[in-house]
DNA sequence: GTAGATCTAAACATCC
DNA sequence: TGGATGTTTAGATCTA
């Protein structure tokens, strides 16, 4: 449309096209990634890391107390019911049914207490103070917690039971054989009684080495005996299967992993008939729980022989083991040696449940969470199309703007155009919002060009982001264009090359390849800072980093006011980041706060503002000297560039022109840009 | 309102 | 001949 003349090609380096069709603008200053990177979150999630640590261990030890007393107060109701039985027969029915429910309910309230509950555990999580280690211990802590009330809860019914058919049997009647059969009985359930006091024991010797309970050197042992009196192995099965029923309901018939299969261990003579699933041996389909594992082990991974979830890199994944194994059969022996169906591995599955349920809860709720955003965000929706279109960082930025002026054409902007404005939409970088979530097609603004942020260094931070997410890229095809090519070892690329580049980093170009590629190959052709060389390979396109720079710089909006606060706030970038980052942790952005996956919206927004910054601070150093040490990286490989390289005509009397920004002293001066501070350098080497 | 920048689409030419 | 590559043009949209 610009153009002069299309018939000189620009390889002959001597195409004259005219200025202002070449005019796309790269405004990239100098990152911070350094910066950005030396955030105080850090410090911040340590110390209420700690402070949780510190709170978890009190609330250890307050749980071992209460379970101290509650094994007192077992061991004394034992005691009792012993003398009881063994001295007098006959008691009252209604002091027997009394007694435990005196006790046990206070057991139970004294316990009560020192259980997070799960909108505690939910904040704890939304915090995202806690590393997955500390949430780890954390859930185990509640685990034992846990499974100390229902121990409790269940040994009261255990004794009610114990205590209800003792009487029944003495009631019964006073015939001899009948008594010889009442004690036969006792002594039945005497053995159980044995048999439980030494389930019990090596359960909570198990979750004592876990670190379940901790117990304090110095502190006497704990009374495990009289915990485990007046229980049954299929009570105690009964208590699994409660205990893990919110978990198993969530799994398929076949993977029953989550009960305690105690056949192996306990003889059961009573077993009721709803514990018969799970004292079904084939019941267990897990070979990792199960001690019939061996064989099952081999079959289930006979099709991929070494793959297996616990073991990788040669090493046993089971949680907290980490045990070397060469091979896999070894991996296999160990696993059925180490981890085979005890309590403590049965444990620590049901702690990786909860882990998986928390996540479960903490995806529930932030999906929940989105939902309602893009309910509010997505009011005035009147034009919704028909089939989702990619993600576009961009359209939220002009927004704010556009939303009142927006033509009646401009059909990208009227479908999700708010009238009453939203969370206002300042001078920021691309804002994932959920209006360009539902609707947008080509929205042409690019962040990077207006706010200047770094395409490198964006880019860096949101790899992943842009990998995974079909969402545009904020940048314009020749910036893109620009960094592949300078992201090459050789600072070239043929047409194939860039469009790989294009696919294999942005996920949005993974669809409508026709489109986007067209746009590639005008865009090489259009701007003149890309070149065309011929060599053995055949063409490559490189980049003339003079004619870029020379494209016509744009300015941000000349909100003399805004840029004169973003100057004035310098100082308080730090704070402002806290902030940003503590916005981001209250609004469930936990994946995208670091660098490794990069936030492409505040995050961004405060780098952005920062560079703002910067580039104004440069900027005037730039003014003050060329070889001020200041300088951004640019103005060190190209310092000709801007300083000294003829503009054209037009650029040069245009009142954005570069001459007349670097005149600009004043905080309220059109905030031009020019470009020295693109970190090209950090690009290009 | 206008110029410039950008994007999309398309036509056309050339080369392999 | 078809696809890839490269060039050019046109129109639409948005921003300054």
């Amino acid at each position: 449309m610009m153009q002069e003349s299309g018939t000189e090609t620009k390889s002959n380096g001597s195409a004259i096209q005219n200025g202002s069709s070449s005019g796309n603008h790269l405004l990239e200053c100098g990152t911070l990634r350094e910066a950005r990177s030396n955030g105080e979150a850090p410090a911040v999630d340590l110390g209420a890391a700690d402070l949780t640590h510190v709170q978890q261990q009190q609330q250890q030890q307050q749980a071992l107390q209460v379970a101290r007393q509650l094994l007192l107060q077992q061991q004394q109701q034992q005691q009792q019911q012993q003398q009881q039985q063994q001295v007098s027969g006959l008691k009252s029915p209604k002091r027997n049914d009394k007694q435990p429910a005196l006790q046990v309910p206070v057991s139970v309230a004294m316990m009560t207490p020192q259980v997070i509950t799960p909108q505690q555990m939910q904040q704890i999580l939304q915090q995202q103070v806690l590393s997955p280690q500390q949430l780890q211990v954390l859930l185990q802590q509640q685990q034992a917690l846990m499974l100390q009330q229902q121990l409790q809860e269940f040994y009261k019914k255990q004794q009610e039971q114990l205590q209800l058919q003792l009487l029944q049997q003495q009631h019964a009647g006073k015939q001899p054989k009948e008594q010889q059969q009442v004690a036969t009985q006792q002594l039945a359930f005497q053995q159980q009684l044995l048999q439980m006091q030494q389930l019990q024991q090596q359960h909570l010797l198990s979750l004592q080495r876990q670190g379940l309970l901790t117990i304090q050197p110095g502190q006497p042992a704990l009374p495990l005996q009289p915990l485990a009196q007046g229980m049954i192995p299929t009570e105690l099965q009964q208590l699994w299967k409660e205990v893990t029923s919110a978990h198993t309901a969530e799994e398929t018939t076949g993977n029953s992993h989550s009960s305690l299969d105690l056949t192996t261990t306990c003889v059961s003579s009573s077993a009721p008939s709803k514990t018969s699933l799970i004292m079904n041996p084939h019941a267990s389909t897990n070979g990792q729980l199960s001690v019939h594992t061996p064989k099952r082990e081999s079959l289930s991974h006979e099709e991929h022989p070494h793959s297996h979830p616990l073991y990788g890199h040669g090493v046993c994944k089971w949680p907290g083991c980490e045990a070397v194994c060469e091979d896999f059969p070894s991996f296999l022996k160990h696993l059925n040696s180490e981890h085979a169906l005890d309590d403590r591995s049965t444990a620590q599955c049901r702690v990786q449940m909860q882990v998986v349920q928390q996540l479960e809860l903490q995806l529930a709720k932030d999906k929940e969470r989105l939902q309602a955003m893009m309910t509010h965000l997505h009011v005035k929706s009147t034009e919704p199309k028909a089939a989702p279109q990619p993600l576009n960082l961009v359209s939220s930025v002009t927004l704010s703007k556009s939303a009142s002026e927006a033509s009646p054409q401009s059909l990208p902007h009227t479908p999700t155009t708010p009238t009453a404005p939203l969370t206002p939409v300042t001078q920021g970088p691309s804002v994932i919002t959920t209006t360009n979530m539902h609707t947008v097609g080509p929205i042409r603004r690019r962040y990077s060009d207006k706010y200047n942020v770094p395409i490198s260094s964006d880019i860096a931070q949101n790899q992943e982001f842009y990998k995974n997410a079909e969402v545009r890229p904020p940048f314009t095809y020749a910036s893109l264009i620009r960094q592949a090519i300078l992201e090459s070892p050789e600072k070239q690329l043929t047409l194939n090359e860039i469009y790989n580049w294009f696919t294999r980093m942005f996920a949005y170009f993974r669809r409508n390849a026709a489109t986007w590629k067209n746009a590639v190959r005008h865009n090489l052709s259009l701007h003149k800072c890309f070149v065309r060389v011929e060599n053995v390979k055949g063409a490559v396109w490189t980049v003339d980093e003079v004619e870029f720079q020379k494209r016509r710089p744009q300015k941000i909006s000349g909100n003399p006011s805004l840029i004169k606060n973003m100057q004035s706030s310098h100082a308080y970038c730090t704070p402002l980041n806290a902030a940003l980052q503590a916005s981001m942790a209250e609004n469930s952005i936990p994946l995208y706060t670091t660098a490794s996956m990069g936030n492409p919206t505040l995050g961004n927004l405060a780098s952005a503002i920062r560079e703002e910054l910067n580039g104004a601070m440069e900027h005037t150093n730039s003014n003050e000297s060329d070889s001020s040490p200041g300088r951004s990286p640019m103005q060190a490989v190209h310092p000709v560039h801007v300083k000294e390289e003829p503009l054209d005509p037009e650029e040069a009397e245009g009142p954005l022109s570069l001459v007349t920004t670097t005149a600009n002293h004043s905080p309220d001066f059109d905030h031009d840009r020019d470009y020295e501070d693109e970190p090209v350098n950090e690009d290009m080497e």
